[in-house]
DNA sequence: AATGGTTGTAATTATAATGGTTACATCGGA
DNA sequence: TCCGATGTAACCATTATAATTACAACCATT
């Protein structure tokens, strides 16, 4: 199972706005861009602006960014899509015997060293800003 | 999206069969203490013995470890179980635009980063023994 | 050999998430 | 008022998962 691409699809339309705001970012425009279908947009779009990280009008139409993009790490673009629910990356078996002494036990374990590998995951997502990002991608357009 | 369970189902298995040397780890058992259904069982201690974690006998029954538990990782787990296909934790949006400046770089950008937040989360689970884990269960077994 | 119990696997089902699509009400400037 | 964009609901196809039934293959024991 994969993370959903929501995640990738959100950076792609966060770097586009970024670095074309002389044109009006709409849906339409965006999905042309990332290849999907405008509603497909929309809907990552609605869940960045919940997040805070998207302004977006509704009569004229288009998207702007409501913070900096070096106020932006990546962590905020893979939390606001909610790409992985409540923040549990792995999927824990419900329900283990508790009559038996490993079934009763070897949930609190697993919890203690899944949670370090998921944060160890985090942290390497929250030290990347979207400026950097942005950055890069901008100097291999050239 | 999370993991698929059967990683930490695979952890609870192999916890199991070291834990009770003296019991037959027989699938229907082990089922018991995991509360699913023997075969599913059987499917996840398939691909431990396919990655040469897992002994098991076919007429008289049950499963034995192939290794120490000191030289299995929980990331040789996980890499056994194909949880995540190919070592791609994060589903890139296939086929962005190549006429968008953007959308033709993207994804090379996206790569490098992504790629070591997986990294991050795999060497959690690469520092962490079968060995280790069923000392920090046995403790809290009593 | 025949047997009994177990593994290996195919086939089926239910469930859930995803990504795409159509349709349409809602909204906001011009 | 009107035009164009957004916000959603509804629906669909696809895919992965987990559970389950069924049965052939296998092997120590009798």
């Amino acid at each position: 199972m994969k993370i959903s691409s929501r995640f990738t699809v959100a950076v792609h339309v966060l770097s586009l706005i970024s670095l074309n705001k002389n044109v009006v970012s709409t849906s339409e425009w965006i999905a042309e861009s990332v290849n999907t279908n405008p509603v497909v947009i929309r809907r990552v779009m609605g869940k960045l602006k919940k997040a805070g990280l998207l302004d977006i009008r509704r009569g004229l139409g288009g998207a702007t960014l409501q913070r900096n993009l070096a106020d932006i790490t990546l962590l905020d673009v893979y939390k606001a899509v909610e790409v992985v629910e409540d923040g549990e990356l792995f999927q824990m078996h419900e329900n283990p015997n508790p009559n038996c002494p490993v079934g009763a036990n070897i949930q609190d374990v697993l919890e203690l060293i899944l949670f370090r590998a998921q944060d160890a995951m985090e942290v390497v997502l929250k030290e990347i800003t979207m400026e950097e990002l942005v950055k890069v991608l901008s100097k291999k357009i050239g």
